[in-house]
DNA sequence: CCATAAACGAGACGGTACGTCTTGTCTTTCT
DNA sequence: AGAAAGACAAGACGTACCGTCTCGTTTATGG
């Protein structure tokens, strides 16, 4: 849910009547930014559902086959757009942003990386297009299996690393797939964030960790 | 383009222009139907996107008028239409359907309802409405509100009720929160169901029950 | 389904997708008065070629919709257009204009006409519907020949009619075929006029008169 | 309506911003050449409206700035192609190819004319262009100007000739005023063509050069 | 005989209009 | 009065061309 990697190459003229293929030697940097800029405020200000390629086009001051040039639909135009501001995010952030910190006590890596996922949540900047994107992919799978791939699975890994580095330090048992248990506190997070479930707290993502790591049950005696 | 009264009664003649409000002692009980049916077919074949008020009229032999007088978008009539397919579902399954059994292992009863789940999610009679009625919500949050109070809150009620007996059985600590703890097997589902994050089986929703109720930290000292 | 009644005429539901041919009972008098007036006023401001169906619309107060469920170019509202403009400028003259006169002096009624001929050719809102509809014509056979039925054979017909009348009252010779011998004034005029290919006045056309009532050719000795 | 002189060079590059005005002796004459067929080729395939500057260019293997750095609309361009062809039939043809022959006797030399002129409408190489430029004209009086001047009045001239010629030989009355008369038997069958105001055979046009030189009205006192 | 500047092919660009589709409102007619 | 039917104003859709503007690549002298 945070690291936004992207192979920067990847033409995808997907969807369109076969026209013979734009050639990106030529495209426009300056079109391209001003068209994430735009949707990316579009959706930001009305919505996503009232965000439409005719006002990408005219917020961002370029011909609507512009967009359908390089683009399939407004889904795809917010996806790129979305994955562009973390490029640009991660670089003015400098370095090393992208990994859990390992300071030896799970429990508290954990809940510092979920409380840094909520304030995400609440940025607007990072939200609506975000929550767009999700929307979409409900509905539309291959967008879905995009989305997942490129912004989701990314940032499951770190947690998956983070644990395996736990269960080598015995913090977690051998026996756990990591892959599986992170789902234990993400899920719950980001269902309450998406569906509107229930309050979002650091306290609550606290829970979670605690929970998670300890399990329901009493321990043996 | 009008007020937006908020939903709380059973009529929702929100949206339109200040008409006289419809009377509903007169509404046509057949046409309901009609549009109840309609539109579940219509999302079932063609996808949420695609469909469309005005062919949910044609779909049912009715006036679009006759869908505006009732409900104010096609979110709203698929929610009805979905709440209606349940109810129609609980009568004919005849009595009691709605608790979790109680055979005294905690364990074994939610693997079982997990289970269950998973079936529900693979009818597409009810996962394509479902998942429409979700990415709707995303997106709009008064859906969101109402779907998550009239669909998810009765079921979440069932866990609460189950982990609270398992509580007094001393199968779960009694600290624990039921309404948090039933999210760490719940949630992972709903997310792997809902954005393709992972593949859905059996086995992965045993694998979650045993992770949240011993945890994934080593028991013993 | 759809009763066509439509008492006047020829509707001409061609070109579009087959939609279920529109019912013209319902028809907005309103809307069509007001497409009416815009597309001449358009045509008259603008040119032909700048005059578009969005255009129409929008001056009309219309969605462009309405323009195609009715008519399938705007060389279709056009025509319909200036011929509703004969419509009304001939009721609002009042009994019987279409007649040529018969003074007995074939001469002098042929000239008359064509006088008349000409301040309508010089008065704008005349001149630029039927210059946009003849250029249209030219390049578009089917609507050259609804031109020609609607507009052009109704007048030919009165100068075959004033001719056989001369016919009979020996001022013309009887084995004339009247309908290729008005074409000896008319054409001559209408070709200037249209073409530019030379000035047109009183003179010019009592002079096609003259030439076309006696000859090229000196009298016989 | 059938020479074609043209000035040979005339570069036109109106309407541009203003670029430094072309080189014409850098002029590569095999795209002209290739612009001219694909102009002529394109009007005939698929009608004048559906020809565009796009289609011309990609038919003549052109990049299209090299039609709109010599020619400022289509109409010019095909204006330009047709004025060639004229010239490519002149010098296929040979000798002296524009006079009207002057056997002594008018009305056989006019009627001769006039079934060499329907040979020419009938022919689509011919008549596809012609009825383009002349629809063009209606509405754009400059590039009607060009079309009467280059194309019309050079044919008409041979006309005026012949018909002086005729004068002096006693067979057309002196006071006559030729650059009219001319129009008793050209303009009736020029609005046939472009019109479709009625049929077009040789008889027709025989019949139109009795008419015209012997007059409607009875000769004898 | 090469240098250089133009015309050239290609085609991306900001735009406008197209003809279609759907929305939500309004009107007519029937029951 | 509710409902079926569907015309209406509005406006977004995705496409086609417009005329302008780069991009390299010929090509054709003229230094």
């Amino acid at each position: 849910m945070a690291a936004q990697k992207s192979a920067q190459s990847a033409q995808k003229p997907s969807g369109q009547t076969d026209h013979p293929a734009p050639n990106a030697t030529r495209r426009s940097e300056k079109s391209r930014r001003a068209i994430y800029d735009a949707a990316l405020a579009l959706v930001a200000d009305v919505g996503y559902p009232r965000t439409t390629i005719e006002g990408i086009a005219a917020r961002a001051g370029v011909g609507k086959q512009t967009i359908y040039r390089w683009w399939s639909s407004k889904a795809e135009v917010l996806m790129e757009a979305f994955l562009d501001l973390g490029e640009q995010a991660a670089q003015a952030a400098g370095q090393e942003p992208y990994v859990i910190p390992d300071t030896g006590d799970l429990a508290a890596d954990l809940k510092a990386v979920l409380r840094a996922t909520i304030d995400q949540m609440t940025d607007p900047h990072f939200a609506a297009p975000a929550r767009a994107l999700a929307a979409e992919g409900l509905v539309n799978e291959p967008l879905s299996r995009e989305y997942v791939a490129k912004l989701m699975e990314p940032s499951f890994q770190l947690y998956v690393d983070r644990l395996r580095a736990a269960q080598e330090a015995g913090e977690v048992r051998p026996d756990i797939d990591p892959r599986i248990a992170l789902e234990l506190f993400v899920s719950p997070l980001a269902q309450r964030w998406l569906q509107h479930t229930g309050p979002i707290s650091y306290e609550y993502t606290d829970t979670l960790v605690d929970y998670a790591l300890h399990g329901l049950a009493p321990r043996a005696r």
